[in-house]
DNA sequence: GTCTATAAAGAGATAGAC
DNA sequence: GTCTATCTCTTTATAGAC
């Protein structure tokens, strides 16, 4: 949050209003056709603005990308700093298993998941074909390392099933987690809890009946 | 196959090695760097061809993109129509539960993905901006409407869990297949026939240990 | 803070020689 | 089957008026 606001932008008067209504439409354009098929004259259209207004807001079209990726990363990077995902250690909590702590970071993604549906959209659709891309990239490999770090635990704990390697249980399980934004529109009958139940069910349990 | 080559391309003389050639380029590209960023100069580049050559194999971008997702589809396809996925109500093949062609139709699918990984990444990342993406985008549909029944029929055998609703649950699943593209590697540690089975134990039973 | 006009580069596709 | 050259359109970004 803090630097959020900092960077980008001289902000004299107040640019506020305009900058996030901007991103937005930006971010809802790259989801819509992709940010290298997105052209400036298409955001331009979409938000009644000339191309040249644009660019007093972003100084250019990778500013919104990246401030975008900023925003889906710092919401992932948040759950983990939680309570619910550390031990305790540093702080007076009282301890929690390793299983206790993957369930609560598994929701926790769920619910920025939803909370968050189009910057996580687009954050799950880069590739790393420029610095701002692989920048994001690489604060994305420290989340998954962390939740892998959490799972290794939780096998050790003797909670999680060992015979599959955990690299690869983390991968199917996020990559169920992250499938999520294909499909779910918060306005919808299903809510974020629901939903974050349902995950957690099958992640842990499967769809075998009982 | 049949349609497959008999599209698109006159083929007087000999055009098989070269279009195979060019198709496979094309879609390594389109991977790295998105279809619609993809231009004809680096795809000439990396053939070290003319762009003007590569027109001689293919009339039009779309084309590549459209014998990509027809290779990818086709496979998809094809695991329906195998005895393992039907009744064999058809043919003279013994009556199979629903659990067992769920998990065959499942297993078929981690196997397509293997085998046509780069064709099928392509198509995973289609959004429908165009006539041959909306084309491919309800052949896709198809398949999924296809699975959800089987989900449907497994779950009124008492074989799938009845406490969240089939479309999710198949959602779910096929989000975690689905999301193997984005981390196999053919050349890795791992053969297609265990991954497979780690996908068929997590999805059926579950990350949580016995 | 928004506009029109424009610069400079790159896009998909075609013509026609070899 | 591949080439060079070119057409036309669109791209990101800037200049400068209001």
């Amino acid at each position: 949050m803090s630097d959020s606001e900092a960077l980008a932008q001289p902000k004299r008067g107040r640019p506020g209003l305009s900058r996030q209504a901007v991103l937005e439409a930006a971010v809802a354009a790259f989801i819509e056709h992709g940010y290298d098929a997105t052209s400036m004259g298409m955001l331009s259209t979409r938000l009644g603005l000339s191309k040249a207004a644009i660019y007093h807001h972003f100084p250019a079209k990778v500013e919104l990308l990246s401030a975008a990726l900023d925003e889906a990363l710092g919401a992932l990077e948040g759950v983990l700093r939680q309570d619910g995902a550390t031990t305790g250690s540093a702080g007076g909590t009282s301890d929690s298993t390793a299983e206790q702590r993957l369930a609560f970071v598994m929701r926790g993604a769920v619910h920025v998941l939803v909370e968050k549906l189009p910057y996580v959209t687009l954050l799950l659709r880069v590739r790393g074909n420029s610095e701002v891309e692989r920048a994001a990239l690489a604060r994305r490999r420290a989340f998954d390392h962390a939740v892998t770090a959490l799972v290794i635990e939780a096998r050790n704990e003797g909670s999680v099933r060992s015979d599959i390697d955990p690299s690869v249980v983390t991968r199917l399980i996020f990559g169920m987690i992250n499938s999520i934004v294909e499909w779910y529109r918060p306005e919808g009958p299903e809510s974020a809890d629901q939903l974050a139940s349902d995950v957690l069910a099958v992640a842990l349990e499967g769809l075998s009946a009982s």
